[in-house]
RNA sequence: GGGAGUUUAGCUCAGUUGGUAGAGUACCUGCCUUACAAGCAGAGGGUCAUAGGUUCGAGUCCUAUAACUCCCACCA
């Protein structure tokens, strides 16, 4: 029996615990049913969960719970994010520290306190949204479990010859003091000149004009370039060039790389101005001249300059070359500079020695990973191969920061040869535990790695994670490909590509067989709500506990699959409509329904219809979140029940009122009706409103299923046989004759109850019709039908007087 | 510079294989109908971004264009 109204705010957190209780959402390993596996986003924990991860989580776990009550054994792990940079500048920020500052031990353990507490408030709102993940099968980036996977493809790469150590240019951001990889990169436009500059001929009084927007790197100039076909400047080949300010003289170079019509044609080379200047110091063996230190100061190198910021440097280094006559000209501009993404200082390029991962030379098989996934939507995949096809360096995954996976290498003291751990000996940590084995050199000293892997390294194999790579070969089996990795569409290029490029390496397969790419939560202005940005306007629990957590999951059914989202008052006020509605409705036909057990008799033309309406809306309601178009499935969904509330329920509810006019049998069809209609639609509803579905399930239904949880049933169509015209034929009924006279009656200003004396129907087909005739008379409330055959129409009678 | 998405009622959005423009919401008019007034019924409201083209017929297919959002690249 239903309680008169539905306390959501009491009976979320009761139903929440119930489903923890009863292990509803478990995972069997044991079960004979297919398995779906979902490669659970683990939130970076950076700040603070907001509306926004609300919304995509939600979006995805719809597909958990629509495949798990499809007849799917659902592997849904839940995992954390909970190293690497970003976790570390959350921690430098909300404790006002600096990491180098504070040094590594103390820092790790701030950032392990840090991340507890904040997993706490994670899980604790996850399960106020009513996430149906297994949260038995939680795992964390940061844990000895995670590092060894982590620590195990990075051997395993190196033992395939897919990961390499060079001293080699690397992108830096100068005030994270790390290097990044070039997909950690945004671009922001930025107000800059060009510096149209007076280059000198050494030894001769000519010039040679070269542009640039970088004239602080003056002192790291190396050579300049011109193009081999170039006619105009063919002259400048073997003279020594002086560099204005700082006297000394380089080289004239030739690259095919160097455009003859952009400026002048001729280019200088810095190490590093930008990529193309890291090109050629390989390509032509340059020397590496520093002129910017890691935190972004000029070094000795700059001369007068050193010590001054880069800006700053730049600044005077203009007003010297103005002062002294160096300067022809200068352009104002304003372009697209390439960023930091966490901090969105300027990035730098360096020359370190990192580890690489080799993703340049397998382009093509990127592609052709990126082909066998199956993409929803479908044209987020451009994006994908975008960025596969301008890749332009191999992933950089050493970082020169604390928390982290530590990278398991030791460097030989003698020869610098790196000494990469033992698979068998893994986790390490090479600052407390030493080698197991010497140098090929035979020299027994040792330093160890200090650096740490990039946080993508350790994400980018959660597939590996969760299916227990390595570590139980028939879950891996069973499990990998995963089902399905859900997640927004910034990532792309991080979290998908490399798990693509992990895949490919360890396991020779894709990770996945299907991506679900959802939008981000947009706050004003076009600008996404951010964790770091903290640009969310609400508490996020709280705004959870306000709306109700079923009213919250509606509002993240309003935006279609990987579109953006923006919230919506109305959409909230409509949730709660919904959820209200869906409760009067379980509440009004259980009425009839207590202590019933459905037993199918011969049915009623109307009953026919409503079940053939349910079956129609079921086809369709699957093919969309086949697609994943959760979206238009609850669309469908919704359409299908305020249908059957406002047409069905009213025509049945007479016969159900009322079986000593209408007969026991018009009365055992409608109870078997709206029985076995509303719980099927009950099911479907579970998926979007786990909560309301549940309590009414609990009180109503589950006497006789015996199902332990709504959540434990399975979805699909109802048995029924009907002739092909039942949904033509009823829906003439509903629309065409009760819908006249409900407009009538509209239109006079009368009561929906006012009797009427008659109708007269013209059909030239009257069997349907005439088969429904108590139900049509009953729901509108008119003594008699008349009945002509010819084109359709309807001519309605005098209205009864009141007395 | 290359690419993707979007453009349909005041607002938020559906619109399958081309066949008379749809829903919700807002506004308006009614109705206390033995579940729900957080409800029910009804009405008005659209040059489907623009311009061409294909077709008997285009919101839908083709070609341009515009605006907004995004991705990538270039940034001497």
């Amino acid at each position: 029996m239903l309680s008169n109204k539905y306390n959501a705010s009491e009976a979320e957190p009761r139903i929440q615990k119930f489903w923890q209780d009863n292990g509803v959402y478990k995972y069997d390993p044991k079960s004979k049913k297919p398995t779906f596996s979902i490669d659970t986003p683990p939130p970076t924990v950076n700040g603070h969960i907001h509306l926004g991860h609300i919304s995509s989580y939600t979006q995805s776990e719809f597909v958990a719970r629509y495949k798990r009550m499809s007849g799917y054994n659902v592997f849904y792990p839940f995992g954390f994010d909970d190293n690497g940079l970003p976790t570390e500048l959350y921690v430098e920020k909300t404790h006002g520290v600096k990491a180098y500052e504070v040094g590594r031990e103390k820092f790790r353990q701030l950032c392990y306190d840090t991340v507890q507490e904040l997993e706490e408030e994670f899980k604790e709102i996850f399960i106020a949204t009513g996430n149906s993940a297994d949260w038995d099968l939680m795992y964390h980036t940061v844990s000895l479990d995670s590092q060894r996977i982590s620590q195990t493809s990075f051997v395993d790469l190196y033992n395939k010859n897919k990961l390499y150590c060079a001293l080699a240019p690397a992108l830096w951001c100068t005030k994270c003091r790390t290097s990044i990889a070039q997909s950690e990169l945004e671009t922001k436009e930025s107000e800059s000149c060009f510096n149209y500059l007076r280059f000198y001929l050494d030894g001769e009084d000519n010039f040679v004009e070269i542009a640039t927007t970088r004239p602080e790197l003056l002192c790291a100039c190396d050579c300049v370039l011109i193009n081999p076909k170039d006619e105009k400047n063919k002259h400048l080949l073997n003279k020594k060039i002086r560099i204005p300010l700082y006297n000394f003289t380089v080289p004239v170079l030739t690259d095919d790389k160097v455009e003859m019509d952009k400026g002048s044609g001729v280019v200088m080379c810095c190490t590093f101005g930008d990529q193309t200047d890291a090109l050629w110091f390989k390509k032509y063996n340059l020397e590496y001249k520093q002129a910017i230190d890691d935190g972004g100061r000029m070094t000795e190198l700059a001369g007068k300059y050193a010590g001054l910021k880069v800006k700053e440097a730049r600044a005077k280094v203009i007003e010297d070359l103005i002062a002294n006559g160096h300067m022809i000209r200068q352009e104002n501009i304003t372009h697209q500079v390439s960023v930091h993404e966490r901090c969105g200082t300027e990035m730098e390029i360096n020359l370190k020695r990192q580890w690489f991962i080799k993703t340049l030379d397998c382009k093509e098989q990127w592609k052709k990973l990126g082909n066998e996934i199956n993409w929803h939507p479908t044209f987020m995949k451009a994006r994908y191969d975008d960025w596969v096809e301008n890749l332009s360096m191999d992933w950089c995954i050493s970082r020169q920061k604390y928390f982290g996976v530590p990278i398991p290498v030791w460097y030989c003291k003698k020869c610098g040869t790196p000494i990469v751990a033992d698979e068998k000996d893994l986790p390490v940590n090479p600052l407390v535990d030493a080698p197991k084995k010497v140098c090929k050199c035979g020299c027994t000293e040792y330093e160890p790695e200090i650096d740490i892997l990039d946080t993508w390294a350790t994400s980018s194999v959660t597939p590996q994670i969760n299916c227990k790579w390595k570590v139980d070969d028939e879950t891996f089996k069973k499990l990998y490909p995963m089902s399905l990795r859900p997640n927004a569409h910034d990532i792309i290029r991080t979290w998908d590509f490399y798990t693509i490029v992990k895949g490919f390496y360890h396991n020779n397969a894709r990770p996945w067989d299907n991506l679900m790419i959802m939008g981000f939560l947009m706050a004003d202005k076009g600008q996404k709500v951010s964790k770091s940005k903290n640009n969310s306007k609400h508490s996020t629990l709280d705004f959870i506990k306000n709306y109700t957590a079923d009213v919250v999951r509606y509002w993240t059914t309003s935006s279609g699959l990987g579109r953006d989202i923006m919230l919506n008052e109305d959409t909230f006020k409509n949730g709660a409509k919904v959820v209200n509605k869906l409760y009067n409705a379980g509440k009004f036909i259980w009425q009839f329904l207590e202590g019933y057990k459905p037993v199918k008799t011969d049915l009623l033309p109307m009953d026919k219809w409503i079940i053939a309406k349910y079956n129609k809306m079921f086809e369709n309601f699957t093919k969309n979140f086949d697609k994943y178009e959760f979206s238009l499935a609850m669309n469908e969904l919704e359409t299908f029940f305020w249908n059957f509330c406002d047409n069905y329920i009213e025509i049945a509810k007479n016969r159900l009122w009322k079986p000593e006019v209408y007969g026991e049998k018009a009365k055992q069809s409608a109870q078997y009706t709206s029985y076995i209609v509303f719980y099927n639609m009950l099911k479907l509803f579970g998926i979007f409103l786990p909560h309301v579905s549940e309590e009414i399930y609990q009180n109503t239904f589950k006497e006789n299923e015996k199902f332990i949880s709504i959540h434990s049933t399975t979805i699909g169509k109802i048995e029924e046989a009907y002739n092909p015209t039942i949904i033509a034929d009823g829906d003439l009924v509903v629309n065409d004759i009760v819908g006249r006279v409900r407009q009538f009656k509209s239109e006079n200003k009368i009561s929906l109850k006012t009797e009427i004396e008659d109708i007269t129907v013209t059909n030239n087909n009257l069997d349907f019709i005439k088969a429904c005739e108590e139900d049509i008379k009953a729901v509108m409330s008119i003594h008699k039908i008349n009945y002509k055959t010819g084109e359709f129409d309807i001519a309605i009678g005098k209205v009864v007087e009141e007395n």
